[in-house]
DNA sequence: GCCAACGTTGGC
DNA sequence: GCCAACGTTGGC
């Protein structure tokens, strides 16, 4: 049995929040147009895999809850649609060029473990996400620090 | 509001 | 293929 993958994903409440994923249960991560992050979603991210969910611009900065990978990556919908900011003309059905997976909400923390907290905490130090100009909005967290992240969510 | 860090685009 | 210009992200 292969390790499970621990990620973090980040999105501006405004746009859309922990909030809105547990309203809705579960949501397509789509509107990713970044290679990087679409191959974590692609190649990296399996079923079953726990995602911290990361409010940029908010106040305060930081971890808001935990979602769960519900399937294997599939065509991000939305580069096909030309009334969509995502729409990419270039992309062919046939070879899409975006994907994404669907995110499950898990919990919505009581409190938000902050950004500010993250960087006093030791355990932390080395995390990617605190590093200066870090703008990956879907990356790798390493074991040790999603249990420290959990750890500090729950007091 | 500012600006550093990146990614992308386009001229050559 | 290089690289300057530009746009975006996102912390501060």
């Amino acid at each position: 049995m292969a390790t499970r993958g621990h990620w973090l994903v980040k999105t501006e409440p405004g746009t859309y929040s922990i909030d809105d994923l547990e309203r809705d249960g579960s949501t397509p991560w789509d509107g990713v147009r970044n290679y990087q992050a679409r191959n974590f979603m692609r190649d990296g991210m399996k079923p079953g895999d726990r995602v911290l969910v990361y409010h940029s611009n908010a106040k305060p900065m930081g971890v808001y809850g935990l979602a769960r990978v519900r399937d294997e990556a599939h065509p991000d919908e939305l580069q096909f649609d030309p009334s969509s900011a995502y729409y990419d003309e270039d992309s062919d059905r046939d070879d899409p060029r975006w994907w994404c997976v669907d995110l499950e909400h898990v919990e919505t923390f009581e409190s938000p473990v902050s950004r500010e907290a993250m960087k006093e905490e030791p355990a932390l130090a080395d995390m990617k996400l605190l590093e200066r100009g870090m703008r990956l909005s879907v990356m790798p967290v390493e074991p040790h620090e999603f249990e420290t992240v959990l750890r500090m969510a729950r007091g």
